[in-house]
DNA sequence: TCTGGTCTTATTGTCGACAATATGCAAGGT
DNA sequence: ACCTTGCATATTGTCGACAATAAGACCAGA
């Protein structure tokens, strides 16, 4: 049963429009909508129930968040992020995590370390490509947030959700590489070398890039 | 007399939404507004002489970008700025600079080296402390825009917006440590030398955070 | 068949209104 | 003096409505 506290800070935090900017968010991880789509903002107050000033609350937010483009009078559609935009998307990302790295290996405690490796391990183990990619995700995002710099971690999130709008090219290339090289991060990490978990989270990102675009 | 080209490209392209935005924008980097300050929906709406709609859409877009805090049902505050976020602003941005300095020494022709030379003069010629500041945001922004790189853009104009957020201590600390280390970025630059270019736009940006704090 | 114009419809941008919530003040009791 | 309770006010969150714009259907004339 569901804890009351957890509802009662749901009505005292969460407006309609938190809420709807969240829905649209997942719509566009998810999938369900593509770039270059458009989006109705009667279609989607229909279908969460609630009227269009809270759906265009959260799509200005989107936009901010340069998820969405807007065309005055004519829509709002999901921003297309060309293979140029990806480029640098994955530039940047490889630079923000290269900053984390260091940032890691600097505070990095046992606890972190042993969580880490629990994450790498169901890495190995995990089957599909489908899990792999999740759970990829989230170790890095983990380990961005435990670098502490939390204006870091709000940028790289950002980046993570444009890069969520490039379709990509091919899936399942080169899983094999990117354990091992999860291994050689957490190797660096574990000695403390700053200079080498930097390193090695910018190759990683980058070779990401590369087994992406199948380069 | 203003082309009506850009009057009606205005009409065309801009939303009372948008304007709003700017205009609270630009109210919090010309320090009008102060962080933790409450701004008032129907105040601003009056002023700017719109109904709320606009207003609430600009504020969500503010909020994305994370100039703004809401709470429910108590208004949206300008944020706060801590000294441990500056600092956390400061290494990101030194960061980013370093990355926008690589890519611009690979990149650079001497048209855009005569247009930073020209920016470096204006700033050694600058009177007062007010003109130098203006000159070197737009000096450092143009040289990411240099670089190439829209995505690095994007998120280095987002890290300076919220930097304007933080009141400083001292402002005019170090004018001619400053100065010189444009000119050593210039020579960099100049040179083609990519690690030294990043490296020193790193380090300009670190020590102008040192100034700042008069640490 | 094509071109151009007119009308219709769908959708957005903006507004005013209302309910829900928070805040401040005053009255009353202790 | 201090706390509580209730009321009045201000402000936000959400809604429905209307005007303006865009896009497509339809039609007439060459």
């Amino acid at each position: 049963m569901e804890r009351p506290a957890d509802t009662f800070d749901m009505l005292r935090n969460r407006t309609m429009t938190g809420l709807v900017r969240d829905e649209i968010l997942r719509m566009i991880k998810a999938g369900e909508v593509r770039g270059g789509e458009r989006l109705n903002e009667l279609a989607l107050s229909t279908a969460l129930r609630v009227s269009r000033a809270p759906v265009r609350e959260a799509i200005r937010a989107l936009e901010e968040a340069g998820l969405l483009r807007q065309e005055k009078n004519r829509g709002v559609f999901v921003r297309e992020v060309t293979l140029e935009e990806a480029a640098e998307l994955y530039e940047v990302r490889a630079g923000l995590s290269e900053m984390a790295g260091r940032a890691l290996a600097r505070r990095i405690d046992a606890g972190m370390l042993a969580e880490l490796r629990d994450r790498v391990s169901a890495l190995d183990a995990a089957a599909d490509v489908t899990a792999y990619y999740q759970l990829n995700l989230a170790l890095h995002d983990r380990m961005v947030e435990l670098g502490g710099n939390v204006i870091l971690l709000e940028m790289y999130r950002r980046l993570v959700d444009r890069t969520h709008l490039w379709r990509r090219g091919s899936f399942d290339a080169g899983l094999e590489a990117s354990r091992r090289e999860h291994h050689a991060i957490l190797d660096a990490l574990a000695a403390g070398d700053v200079d080498a978990a930097g390193m090695r989270m910018r190759e990683h990102v980058e070779a990401g890039y590369r087994r992406a675009t199948g380069q």
